[in-house]
DNA sequence: ATGAAGTGTAAAGAAATGTAAAAGTTTGGA
DNA sequence: TCCAAACTTTTACATTTCTTTACACTTCAT
């Protein structure tokens, strides 16, 4: 569930964002001034806020600007209908968008939407970019080297650790011996080499799921739920 | 340079744009129907494209829709002012911005690096200017010969020094003791020379980060937060 | 069922690494 | 020049990691 801020002086117009977006699946919260509307933004509990212009106080291009010096969180603004220069110097300041008042509910649950997809999608992005990969809870970083398990560092050795890359990079399909011995050993497998095999034992022993299932006479497979 | 592909089948408007971006820094191209907007759309050379709602043979939620089939590239669509539903539309099948025309043009520049600086934050995290490399909590003047940890001055060894710009100049990727021996300590490694890992060790210890890691019979790699 | 081939894994053996400490080398000042 | 401190390399041994061996078990075709 996502939390929406709403920094708003207009309580009426509050509530009845409020009650939409709650409609829509959204947890809001509403504050009425620029100066607590910062305060809660940059608390960190918030996944995205949503920024009238005109505010007591403080307005709303202030708020944002303060807010970029240390926030990446998406904003949306509220500005006054047809006014271009302040859709401009908000969105060159960092908003993620605006809409104008007076707005439809449908277009800024759309406009949301967006933005959050957008988000998300970056953020996905940057994780394959960096190496990451995520498979139900195992979650691995190639940069890192490290191996987590429910979140936990998983102690494995160099080879336990390409070894389970190499599964993870092929989830669902199967790897055949020779493709992992090749990756991961770094040599031509030989018929009676059963090293391969015992790192594999040793990692389903560290992993402790039944997710590294053996193809008889082909090789291994990293299953995945669903 | 970022290239922009626009697909309006209004010539006049797609060549006022082109010089409006061109002075801003922006390579375009434009195309004026859908059908072969989406295959340059599909092409890979273009970091973004603009779509015109109407267009002849096939309409730009058509085209933004197959494109959303394998593609991630982001789209502004181009909407007639006031028409709440097609902005719905847009970005609910996967627009990433609209703008009702008649637009001002700086209005589209803007929004243009809005979507843009979402998209490229990720090549940031890494700063190798000037002969100084920065990852994560360390710091290291190449010029000056300085290391720091946490803005605290590393106080390193000739070798210590070089081992780590070895290491840190090729972060996250593996570096062979072979490579190392030579470019540190200008000769070829020896079966049993163990004074690389000496200096591995020595470094670690100063370091006091778990950031080195050990690759069996290949060598060592630094590792990074994601 | 029966045997051949493939797999699981404990345990032994081999190889590589970690590191303290000794030995050798360089450097800078008196 | 000589010494002492700082640095680098070598030595030696503990530890970790990887491979091989050995044997029990499973699977599959006959």
């Amino acid at each position: 569930m996502n939390k929406i801020l709403i920094i708003d002086d207009d309580e009426e117009l509050c509530e009845l964002v409020s009650e939409y977006l709650s409609v829509e699946g959204f947890q809001t919260e509403d504050v009425h001034d620029g100066a607590s509307g910062l305060q809660k933004a940059l608390s960190d509990e918030f996944d995205m806020v949503i920024l009238d212009v005109m505010l007591p106080k403080m307005n709303g291009f202030d708020v944002l600007r303060e807010l970029r010096q240390t926030s990446q969180i998406p904003v949306l603004m509220l500005t006054a209908r047809g006014d271009d220069m302040e859709r401009i110097v908000g969105l060159e300041i960092g908003a993620d968008d605006y809409l104008p008042k007076p707005f439809n509910p449908r277009e800024l649950v759309a406009r949301l939407r967006a933005i959050l997809r957008r988000v998300q999608e970056t953020k996905e992005d940057r994780e394959v970019e960096n190496g990451k990969l995520h498979i139900d809870n195992v979650e691995v970083s190639v940069a890192a080297r490290s191996a987590k398990l429910d979140g936990e560092e998983l102690n494995l050795t160099s080879v336990e650790f390409d070894l389970l890359v190499a599964l993870l990079k092929e989830a669902g399909k199967v790897v055949p011996k020779e493709d992992l011995s090749r990756t991961v050993l770094d040599r031509e497998i030989s018929p009676f080499d059963r090293s391969l095999d015992m790192h594999i034992s040793n990692l389903r022993k560290k992993l402790d799921n039944d997710r590294i299932k053996t193809i008889r006479s082909v090789g291994y497979i990293y299953t995945m739920n669903i």
